[in-house]
DNA sequence: ATGGGGCTGCTTTTT
DNA sequence: GCAGCCCCAT
């Protein structure tokens, strides 16, 4: 045999040996696996395997390095080892495992790994799949959300960028509280500039790594913009004051860091060899240049993703990005998973003829080896309660078949609002469930106000936080005395905190408020001294509610005292959970853990319980059968999305696109003729989306096909309607309850007492109540929770 | 200074 | 329908 032969001989030989040990990957997804150097694109359909894919080929680079692609060859081969390769072939995979990395080729070390994923929980999947592999530490590798891997660089460097450590994450509310304070102090005009549209714009420019200046410079011309612009310029400078970052600022301050410190960004560049990104098709121009920053000379970059899955436009996402990445990075190798193995064909057939539809799109067509299953089942309902009574029924007679446990079952929904009709249905029947996103926990006010205490420990300099808590429970420092310090804070430069400590000084502050001011400081010193002397999270929860008076405060409070006492109870438990999961067991861990969490972090698929989400939130998950109630036009499509024209319809394709796709055997497809939405009744018609369904893959009344008139964008849902176009409300829609005189009742708050008249005002009457305790009320009928005093 | 009642306005999706 | 906000009564 020649040396070429032999040469190629042991190489085919080699790479046989790796082709067999992933052989549960197809052709494609092994050719993923194996592409390790350059840039890699890889568009994967719904269901492609792709984050088996994701996480193989981590595993391979960190064990084998770029092992399969390789022409090297070590100069001592022989014939005979040509032979012993080509026999073990044959062996079973342990013994192959032992042989590959012989092979390796510049392995990767797991701390020079980056791997960006959408939610933490895809992270920490990630991970431990990564982690049952032979030899692999996956604790090292830099896996997690763009804000988590952000947080990881910031912790070291903020103070280059004149934050101090341990500065705070605002959450949505908190942004949106000092925006709302931002535009106070502008004098910015609600009437032209409503707070949602500001809160809109600032995001979106900081998405567009658009800083204040930059915001003004390029909307110069525009004279709303101008006023955001200076809104902006505000908040940003308050955040800054109060040591504070927002979501935006998370990525964006990143991206400044690592472009104004250069030998920062080196540091990174150099440290990490190969970066991955999932769900790239929802990174934004922000996270885009975050990525190019980090990403060495090499260009060791692979991005998964599927442009039919965009769907956060909203939040800055461009599509571009995944449409384009090709041509920013030239050598790009572009590889296409078009295999599904999750969904039946009836399935995949009428998801791809949704988004088949769609224009702005890389062309790929879905395949699936599974049998065709039963019927997509689409069926009108005459209201929302017959329309969830249907779907309780199908999910109680299924799992009293044994055919199914209930959480095979997935209910998704375009809309938060839409939880709570369905909820109450899950409730009624009986059925264990599972809420994922909607009223937040961490939205309670209990829950902030603990966590308003905890991050004062922290960062003394915010503001917001402390105005927050200073009074709560009641510590007599009112408005007036507050109007003061903040006063005195705007004009010395200093902290509300830093006031406070020195109350003494200052004439403007009412001498009777000194005293609680000073005690004030003194509790969260001594609070502070605690943290300093160790103790952890939880148990900082329990002495700051004890210390506070905060327990206290709830233990009086009768009517919803334990439940807010369970809340906070509930907050340990999660501050318990975060410290198993983080090495770091800090307070500014848990903190900005707790900021930057998501709901679908704690959707546990392993619990028996039928699940209830949002469409946004299934994303990424996979569920036995799916139920997707409310599909009507003005709901899904969304008519607030359509009038953002062809690009917001094509999102909402593209989100009923992951809608259907999530179900592996059953999607079942609901809509009502009538429904109740915002406190509104209104007439329906089927979603546009359902029309496009083949009929070979439905089941469902043929008047579905009749009936499909294209609703004008927001027609179909009352919401903008005019006047006098409403449906006549109906009189028997919420019955006022009818009190007489005499009734005896009770009163959640004022307890027991005793109707004295009603006067009639309207559709309502007005109540004068006499309580046993709490003296005579007036209250409105429909307004005041009464109940009648049955025993 | 505080707390409750009642009015107004909004209501897509979220790290 | 609900939450946030303002105002009024204690």
């Amino acid at each position: 045999m020649g040396i070429t032969d032999l040469r190629g001989e042991w190489l085919a030989a080699k790479r046989a040996l790796f082709e067999k040990y992933y052989g549960r990957l197809n052709g494609k997804q092994r050719e993923a696996v194996f592409t390790v150097n350059g840039p890699v694109l890889i568009l994967a359909g719904a269901g492609s395997g792709k984050t088996t894919v994701l996480v193989e080929r981590i595993g391979y680079i960190i064990r084998f390095g770029n092992a399969y692609m390789s022409d090297y060859m070590p100069s001592d081969v022989t014939e005979e080892d040509v032979a012993r390769l080509k026999r073990a072939l044959d062996e079973p995979e342990e013994e192959i495992a032992k042989i590959l990395p012989s092979f390796a080729v510049n392995p990767c070390p797991e701390y020079r790994m980056m791997a960006f994923t959408f939610t933490n929980k895809a992270a920490s999947e990630i991970k431990a799949r990564l982690g049952s592999v032979g030899g692999i530490d996956a604790g090292f590798i830099w896996a997690g959300t763009f804000h988590h891997i952000c947080m990881l660089i910031l912790r070291v460097h903020a103070e280059k960028l004149g934050y101090k450590e341990g500065f705070t994450v605002y959450d949505a509310d908190d942004s949106k509280k000092a925006i709302k304070e931002a535009m106070k102090a502008v004098n910015a005009d609600e009437r032209m500039l409503p707070d949602a549209a500001v809160i809109r714009a600032i995001s979106r420019a900081k998405d567009n790594l658009m800083d204040p200046e930059l915001y003004e410079r390029d909307m110069a011309g525009d004279l709303r913009a101008r006023a955001i612009a200076q809104v902006y310029r505000r908040y940003q400078a308050d955040l800054k004051r109060s040591n504070a970052m927002d979501f935006d600022d998370i990525i964006m301050q990143t991206v400044l860091l690592l472009r104004t410190f250069p030998e920062v960004a080196d540091y990174y560049r150099a440290r990490f060899r190969y970066l991955s990104v999932d769900e790239f098709q929802d990174t934004n121009i922000a996270q885009f240049a975050l990525i190019r920053e980090l990403t060495g000379p090499a260009d060791n970059l692979m991005v998964v993703g599927d442009d039919d899955q965009s769907i956060y436009r909203f939040r800055g996402a461009t599509i571009e990005n995944i449409l384009s990445f090709d041509k920013v990075y030239k050598e790009s190798a572009v590889i296409r998973l078009e295999q599904n193995y999750r969904s039946t064909s009836n399935i995949l057939d009428a998801a791809n003829a949704v988004i088949a539809k769609n224009r702005n799109r890389h062309e790929k067509s879905l395949w699936t080896e599974r049998e065709s299953g039963t019927k997509v089942q689409i069926l009108p309902l005459p209201n929302q309660d017959r329309e969830a009574g249907f779907i309780m029924k199908i999910i109680k007679d299924t799992v009293g078949n044994g055919g199914c446990r209930y959480g095979d079952f997935a209910i998704l929904v375009r809309t938060n609002a839409l939880c709570n009709y369905l909820e109450q249905h899950l409730i009624r029947a009986g059925v264990p469930y599972r809420m994922i996103g909607t009223v937040r926990f961490n939205t309670r006010k209990e829950i902030q106000d603990i966590r308003a205490y905890l991050s004062l420990l922290v960062n003394p300099d915010d503001d917001q936080r402390l105005l927050r808590i200073v009074n709560e429970p009641s510590r007599k420092i009112g408005a007036k005395t507050l109007a003061a310090i903040m006063q005195i804070a705007q004009q010395t430069g200093q902290s509300c905190f830093a006031v406070m400590q020195r109350a003494d000084d200052y004439e403007a502050i009412p001498k009777a408020a000194r005293e609680s001011c000073k005690n004030f400081t003194a509790l969260i010193g001594e609070l502070r001294q605690a943290v300093d002397s160790g103790k952890r999270p939880d148990e900082m929860i329990d002495l700051v509610a004890d210390m506070s008076g905060y327990r206290a405060m709830l233990e009086q409070d009768m009517e919803s005292g334990e439940d807010r006492l369970n809340n906070i109870m509930e907050l340990k438990s999660t501050a318990l959970s975060i410290m198993q999961r983080r090495d770091d067991k800090s307070l500014s861990c848990f903190l900005e853990e707790l900021a930057l969490q998501s709901d679908v972090d704690n959707y546990d698929s392993a619990a028996d319980a039928v699940v209830l989400m949002t469409v946004h939130s299934a994303k990424g998950l996979e569920f036995r059968n799916v139920f997707l109630p409310a599909m009507e036009d003005g709901i899904f499509p969304n008519s607030r999305a359509l009038l953002e024209g062809s690009e917001g319809e094509e999102e909402e394709r593209r989100l009923a696109y992951v809608a259907m796709t999530r179900a592996k055997d059953n999607l079942v497809i609901t809509y009502a003729r009538e429904r109740m939405l915002y406190g509104q009744t209104s007439i329906g018609l089927p979603s546009v989306f359902l029309a496009d369904v083949p009929d070979k893959v439905k089941t469902g009344p043929a008047e579905l096909r009749e009936d499909r008139r294209r609703a004008v964008p927001g027609h179909a849902f009352p919401a903008r309607q005019k006047e006098a176009e409403k449906p006549v409300a109906k009189p028997k829609s919420e019955p006022i309850p009818k009190w007489r005189e005499g009734d005896a009742v009770v009163h959640p708050a004022f307890g027991k007492g005793e109707i004295l008249s009603v006067r009639p005002a309207g559709p309502d009457s007005i109540l004068e109540v006499v309580f046993e305790t709490a003296g005579t009320k007036k209250l409105m009928a429909s307004a005041a929770r009464l109940r009648p005093a049955s025993e």
